[in-house]
This record gives C-alpha cells, structure tokens and sequence, in this order.
DNA sequence: CAGACCTCCGAATAATTATTAATTTATTTT
DNA sequence: AAAATAAATTAATAATTATTCGGAGGTCTG
C-alpha cells in the first residue's frame, strides 16, 4: 500500500541520510517493500520532499517545512483512502486505518490543525485522538466525517 | 564574477519560476553572464539552492530559507573576495565592493546579524551600512576588518 | 458478467544534474 | 615580470531522476 510506503520513506529519511532513489529503493526493499526507483521518484514528488544540501557538501533528501496549503488536499486524499472507521467514547476519537497507515493519517490530522484536539497517537492502524472536552467530540467526528464524505 | 552571478541567479529565481539549469543557463546568458549548466551546477551547490515542487505540479529552484550555521563561513568568504575597501564618516560606514557584487556583500552583512546596526543599502559596487550611535562605528569598522583580515 | 474507468506500478528510456579531466584565467610568490 | 599556485570554467560524460508506455488489478454501473 502506497501510504504505508510513503510513511516508511518519511520515517527512512528522518533517521539517515538518503542520498539518491536507488539508495532508498534498497532500503525499502530490506523492509519489505517492494519498489524500483521509478515508483520512489513519484512518491517524493507527491510527499513534496526535496534534495538539500548537507554540512559536509553531500546531498539528502528531506521533508519540506510544510507549505500548509495545497498540502491539505493531499491529506484530506490520504484520509480517504486510508481510514476505515471513526468511533468515540467520552473524550477519545478512535480510527481505524489501512494496516501501517495510521502515522501517515495521523501527521494529516496534525496538519489541519483542528481545534480542540489535545494530542493524537498513532499505532500500526489505530489513532487516538484525544479531545479537550466531551462535548466538542460530536463536533470533531463530524469534521472527520465531512472530509472522509 | 562569481558572486556577481549568485547574486543574479537569486535574483532570477526570487522573480520567475525556473525549472533546471538549462533554462537559468539561458537566463543568465541574456543577462550577459556567459555560463554553461556545469557551472551553474556547481553554483547552485553553493548557495544550497534546492528544487522543490510548485503548486501545479512543476519544479523549480528556490532559496532554502537560511540554515544560518555554516552558511557564515561562505558569507565571510563573500566578504573576503569582494570588499575593496571599508571606511566611514560620521555613523556611516561606506563599503567599496567589485562590480555588481555590492548586494551580495551587502546580504553577507545582514544575515551576520552584527549588533548596532540600523540598516544596509546596496549599490552596484557599495554599501551604505548605518549604525546607530556614532560612536559604534569604530566598532563594527574593526568587526568588517577582521573579517576580512 | 462485460465494459468503462480508475490507480498503481515496472521496464525502458528521456531528461536533467553532477563530476571528471583539461584548459583558461586570476592571484601570489620569488 | 616570470614562475608557481590556485580558482574558475568548459566539454564531455557519468550518474541520477522523471516520464512514457503498457499492463495488472480494483471498482462501479448497466
């Protein structure tokens, strides 16, 4: 699944330096996923990363600072694809996702930016959300609602 | 001149959308600078250029927003290859620069951050740089000389 | 179920960028 | 001012990245 793989590259990236596609391809590759680079090079173009210059001249690929606008589209996409319930009890919203998708839904939470949200976690295909009230949850499950249609 | 060209290169892309080298070898051609991409490869290395992706889809290069760590060391090299002469009168300190590289010079002198400091204006070949008590002047002149060694 | 229409992806390849090796230009030293 | 050294540049090419084309699989609709 795309967005399993795309949180992988995120998370790859974040913990060493990657320096060309065909590097992170056989990263990937060693954590089950199966890629070429043809494939890493639509990912970064959709993930929006680039290719930045290191201390010691080399070059790696990392996260841009996001440019939170145009970036929403691609969440409330990622949102759509990948959550597969939304449920709550008193004060904490829980999701259901795709198997290994539930960070990268999570950060897209993060980035609306919602109010009322007090924290979020994610595991391997469940987030919780946590919210500041019980009764701003109504409200906030139907945003999610709302963007999932 | 090197840094006369960085210095258009950033003006370049700070004002149009430019997608590879190729198309800044061209631009830079028109303006009289005459560069092939391998240069303008290197120039970009530099100035830490990145490439990110613009809203439509496209690519182009742009300024990352400053890592202001090591980039001193390539503003102080500016300074060293640049600046012909420092004097002053009153609470102005006057900078002789080469040829079209006053802005360069002069954006060397604002991301160093340098106390007392009112504010910088570049020319072609100098800078005005105000301070703000006449007696400070003494100060920062020897600040610039040591820079400049 | 068949057909229309997606999305995702790989192989091959086109396009772009980085580097090497050689040359020219500029700077410093003697 | 000549020689020596360093810096900047180019042409050619290697390395890297993006795209094209085609196929596989999924979903929706009649």
């Amino acid at each position: 699944m795309k967005y399993s793989r795309h949180n992988k590259i995120l998370e790859l990236i974040h913990k060493q330096e990657v320096e060309t596609q065909e590097e992170l391809a056989k990263l990937l590759i060693k954590n089950g996923y199966n890629v070429t680079q043809a494939t890493i090079s639509r990912d970064i173009k959709e993930l929006k990363l680039i290719k930045i210059q290191t201390a010691t001249g080399k070059s790696k690929y990392a996260a841009e600072t996001h440019s939170y606008q145009s970036i929403t589209d691609r969440f409330i996409k990622i949102f759509k694809d990948t959550i597969l319930s939304v449920n709550y009890s008193n004060n904490i919203i829980i999701i259901k996702t795709l198997t290994g998708c539930a960070n990268a839904a999570c950060e897209a939470i993060d980035a609306l930016n919602l109010d009322n949200i007090l924290g979020t976690i994610a595991g391997d295909n469940t987030i919780f959300v946590v919210v500041d009230e019980n009764i701003n949850v109504n409200k906030l499950v139907h945003q999610f609602n709302d963007l999932i249609q």
